[in-house]
DNA sequence: ATCTTGATTTTGATTAGTCAAAATGTATCA
DNA sequence: TGATACATTTTGACTAATCAAAATCAAGAT
């Protein structure tokens, strides 16, 4: 069994490596997203290759092998999984469930994973959106635009938040882009950074283009 | 913020005391206990000692302080409630739920666990009848017969299995004696060390005086 | 009063995960 | 081609929790 800790590198690493497929994570990158110092970074990950569960080429950064990645993506699925449980059924708050995943994630064996999945009917995405891994391990990635490049005054449906910050997230909450409702971009301006959106129930909000790009959208 | 090591030693202290009320756990006891070496023990009491969580008499043994108790309360409120929980809400088995458990009580948090007493209305006894705690740490232990000293012939009803056992749980299943379940005792044979009882549904049993003295009652 | 026995405590080592700070590489810029 | 800047790795130290084995203590038996 994985320590929580060797756990959370190995989805770190995952998540890092979605948003730069194909390169490898660097220390100095890792070690930022842990928390640690760049040592404590490089330690770690030299005991992960060891097991085989990274490939770490030093002095550039690492990968993970698809043994690690199987361990992430299950990873995953529970911290996903729990998340939904979490808002649908003990009925806590979208911006809080992310910090309680994050404990339980490490904890949750497979027969309750099993019943969890089984009482919220084999959901597909979590409350902001994510998709969840398969019992096997499967994740489908479906290619999507953000409210920062999507096209012009076409009514879209928010898909998913890519930020888990609670205050973040309740500000989306009260601005009515909470994933699956409607929202129209009207207009952006590459000068000042801005894109101007109406959602379909509430007032047209401005937001940066860095917030823009945080928030995925699909074709209605 | 205690460590789980930590929780799992005030909590073993804790039922340990209740089985000896008034003296002192000895490290050999408590070793036994958490499964570990005499010599651990000793350390990690004499560091509990110094956060105040116990007090400890070099040589003769241990006990809680008020502090460590409301600690051990806390911990066990967290186990009896996910315990439920897990019967209840996913519907897993009676018998394997203590072990799961085990695990999640270190990392539910207060929000969560509160959630958890509402979903449930607030219950008092898990699913093995042991007393839940009350969030302010209040336990109501009414004195309880077993089927070992019990009045003969007279119908009670089971209240409370005192082994967390999987293999026994699911005995005592089969054999009708589910908290809730009447019975009565028929005649107990203090040579043979044996007690014969008669489940409200189920057919006549003859149980070991250990095994009965495990089985606690209430007068119906 | 001394011996023996068994529990308890102490000592020294180990593992996982971490930090601080020194040492080392690498890449870029002049 | 250096020199410099910055990331990376190494080294040494620390904490929590543990074990093995030696040392110590307390009590009862002789």
């Amino acid at each position: 069994m994985p320590s929580s800790t060797v756990e959370n590198y190995l989805k770190q690493l995952y998540v890092a490596q979605q948003d730069a497929p194909g390169e490898l994570v660097t220390m100095g990158r890792l070690a930022t997203i842990m928390g640690v110092v760049p040592g404590t970074a490089t330690s770690m990950i030299k005991a992960l290759a060891d097991s085989g569960l990274v490939a770490y080429e030093p002095r550039s950064g690492v990968r993970l092998t698809s043994g690690g990645e199987q361990l992430a993506l299950h990873v995953l699925r529970r911290h996903r999984l729990v998340e939904l449980f979490l808002v649908k059924i003990l009925g806590l708050d979208w911006s809080e469930v992310h910090a309680e995943a994050e404990e339980l994630e490490h904890v949750i064996s497979d027969k309750v994973l099993q019943r969890i999945d089984e009482c919220l009917g084999h959901p597909t995405v979590d409350p902001h959106g994510d998709p969840i891994p398969s019992a096997r391990g499967q994740i489908n990635r479906p290619p999507m635009y953000s409210l920062a490049d999507c096209d012009l005054a076409r009514p879209v449906r928010i898909a998913r938040i890519v930020d888990q910050e609670p205050a973040f997230l309740q500000f989306v909450n009260q601005s009515g882009l909470t994933p699956g409702s409607g929202v129209v971009v009207e207009k952006r301006d590459p000068i000042a950074q801005a894109v101007t959106i109406r959602p379909q129930r509430g007032s047209t909000i401005t937001l940066g283009s860095g917030v823009a790009a945080k928030i995925l959208v699909e074709a209605t």
